[in-house]
DNA sequence: CGCTGGCATTGAACTAGGACAAGAAATGAA
DNA sequence: TTCATTTCTTGTCCTAGTTCAATGCCAGCG
């Protein structure tokens, strides 16, 4: 059960047995049904997840009540507000809502602390989450601003293959920055090729 | 001439003389005329710089050869390709150019690691920064994909006040993700409210 | 089984913004 | 001061993508 993330968060710093002992110990497991949203605008984020099964989607609602999905995290994936919260002491102005059933390991602001002062190191491992993070956004914001919506479609299959077979398409629509009936348009004109 | 760097890196952790002593005499003070381009695509970044005066911007080049600006920084902002370069191996996809003469300090990765295992509160207090550009960067996102170019200029003036004396309009129409002469078009159409 | 409510598709009309071109204005080097 | 280069503006035409509406679809539920 702990193989999943101990071999996620191990991935750019190498952790001994003790430290990943103490890191499991402190892990929270929660199972959440499928349609729940675990995050509301103005609230605080109080968890740091991994997902072990399921699929989870991040999202904004603009001015005009429209949805922009930031992000979709699926297996050995993390899904957070960690931007903001907990170190701002802003409310977040995100949603996080369950697409299907889940299983997460989480960490609360407070177990995460605990988790520092008893090993250090995974201080580490954190901040190059968040590198991660930074570079897959700013990927995306280049992507959105220079490519056309069917290059952001097919790069999005390519990069996500399993996920256009999960998600409903207007969700996908939705992350990438176009109308679902536009995408429409663009799957029925990649398919005539 | 260090108060300015030792308040920002003190915003949200907080460090006794001593810490500050061993972060100022890892600084690496450097001066760089304007338009010199301090990391080429292909490159390694090797250097996470402080503004201490001036302007930078850090930019992609699309596959038409279109420049997308993604980040300024001016006084007291961090610059670099944290997002990949010295963890992953990868280069840098991204240019840097200053566009007024600069002042920085810089740290490189070897002495970031010496301030690391020297002072290990710093790691935080890096994390913390690298969180804020994820922020900033999940904001510029939102606001690309769900704002008009007019309103993502007005927010841009909000936003940036001096920046739009400071660099030339066809920059912050490429930072906003609209062509040049709309820019224009938009300015003139907000003059004449 | 049939019904209901969300999904996807398609079409027609519309618009925000782009591409191109040409001129005006500002900057800067010599 | 002049010449050159870059930046900014303005106009015309064009297109990628939107909006709105109608239709069909199929999944879940009584």
């Amino acid at each position: 059960m702990y193989s999943q993330i101990n071999k996620n968060i191990s991935r750019y710093v190498t952790f001994d047995a003790d430290e990943l002992e103490i890191f499991d110990s402190l892990l929270q497991y929660k199972a959440v049904p499928k349609k729940t949203i675990m995050l509301q605008i103005d609230e605080m984020c109080s968890f740091e997840a991994f997902v072990i099964k399921g699929c989870v989607r991040k999202y904004y609602i603009d001015a005009n009540g429209f949805e922009v999905i930031l992000q979709f995290a699926i297996e050995n994936a993390w899904i957070s507000d960690i931007s903001f919260s907990n170190y701002e002491d802003k409310p977040s102005r995100v949603y996080i809502e369950t697409l299907e059933d889940c299983k997460f390991f989480m960490f609360s602001p407070e177990t995460k602390e605990e988790l520092f002062s008893k090993a250090p190191k995974f201080e580490r491992a954190f901040r190059i989450l968040v590198q991660r993070s930074l570079a897959v956004t700013q990927d995306r914001l280049f992507n959105t601003i220079s490519k056309t919506a069917t290059e952001k479609y097919l790069e999005f299959l390519e990069h996500y293959p399993t996920l256009s077979q999960r998600v409903a398409q207007h969700y996908i629509a939705s992350y990438l920055g176009i109308s679902a009936e536009f995408l429409s348009k663009v799957r029925t004109k990649i398919a005539k090729l």
